[in-house]
DNA sequence: GTCTATACTTCGATAGAC
DNA sequence: GTCTATCGAAGTATAGAC
């Protein structure tokens, strides 16, 4: 029955999450999660096509949220929009710490998936966001910069939210704002 | 004789390099790095006791610029740490572009090996260089920030380092001189 | 519709001849 | 120092049990 394929679907997520976050996608096999989830490989093989899908599953949340802030940033006027991608993308990468961490992990292996398709165009946008928009080429490089350092940091760091968010977005603001050097 | 033994060894390093970048450290095989250098998978297993440790000779040199960068900082003031730091390392990563990609394509993966005993301890030196020595735990996260995302984006920028350069050192010193926001 | 058994392919690595 | 042959483990794929 349904309930069955979501509750074996769900098992090996949740399983996998587990073990891609200790040992990573590479150090965890098929036969690793099917032991732990107590199935055959087949098994893993019939929910989903194959390993990477897996990892894709995991993940797609986090790149929804992605997708959500950046057409929420179109809607912003160029004043308003340097802070809001801060704030939008610090609170993201808290929000989903493990999928960042996981992404990283197999990155840029997986650049060419398909579900990748869009990620550059997203990150792009994002970058113009925290560039305020702008055309210079410095404010390009010092929002990329930001953009990676962050995200880099909340995979490291394991200090919680309540501690890391505001001193992520005061370093956010420092580097970003113009004139002020 | 040695000099074979020299030029073979040489020629797998060169052929690796080439293929780690173009494809990966994962994407390459060594039946392909075999194929390419014209020996067979057992000689390159010869010259290294296994692939790991083609990789690491690849990036040997860039460590241990890592390693000289921070000594020569132990031994600057806590008023000019902080610039030696940033113009250290954004040099370092501007001259080793090519070890720092493999680098970050292998992590985290590689950090358990021996040869990556170290770096967890050079890198933070360098923050605390970044943070201009600085206990506060803000001025340590800016610093952590600013570290991975120069690398990140010189492993991913294409422009030319004359062009990165100063617009790296530019954003750091934004971020981490204190007082200004 | 769900899962098992099993076979296929590739890869890193080893053994032993020359 | 280099080769051929081969191993074990991993990801993948499929036929068929229930």
């Amino acid at each position: 029955m349904s309930v069955v394929r979501i509750r074996t679907r769900d098992e090996i997520l949740r399983v996998a999450a587990e073990l891609f976050t200790r040992y990573g996608f590479k150090g965890t096999s098929l036969h690793d999660i099917a032991a732990e989830v107590g199935c055959s490989k087949a098994t893993l093989l019939y929910h989903f096509a194959h390993k990477d899908a897996i990892l894709l599953a995991l993940i797609e949340p986090a790149r929804q949220s992605l997708i959500d802030l950046v057409a929420r940033l179109a809607g912003v006027d160029d004043k308003g929009v340097r802070d809001a991608a801060i704030e939008g993308f610090v609170d993201l990468v808290l929000r989903y710490r493990r999928e960042v961490a996981l992404i990283y992990d197999v990155t840029p292996q997986f650049l060419q998936e398909p579900a990748f398709d869009r990620v550059r165009e997203l990150t792009d946008a994002l970058v113009a966001g925290f560039a305020g928009r702008s055309a210079d080429l410095a404010d390009q490089t010092a929002a990329k910069v930001l953009l990676a350092g962050i995200a880099a940091v909340v995979i490291d760091d394991k200090r919680d939210e309540g501690e890391l968010r505001p001193a992520l977005v005061v370093v956010a603001r420092r580097a970003l704002i113009p004139g002020k050097d």
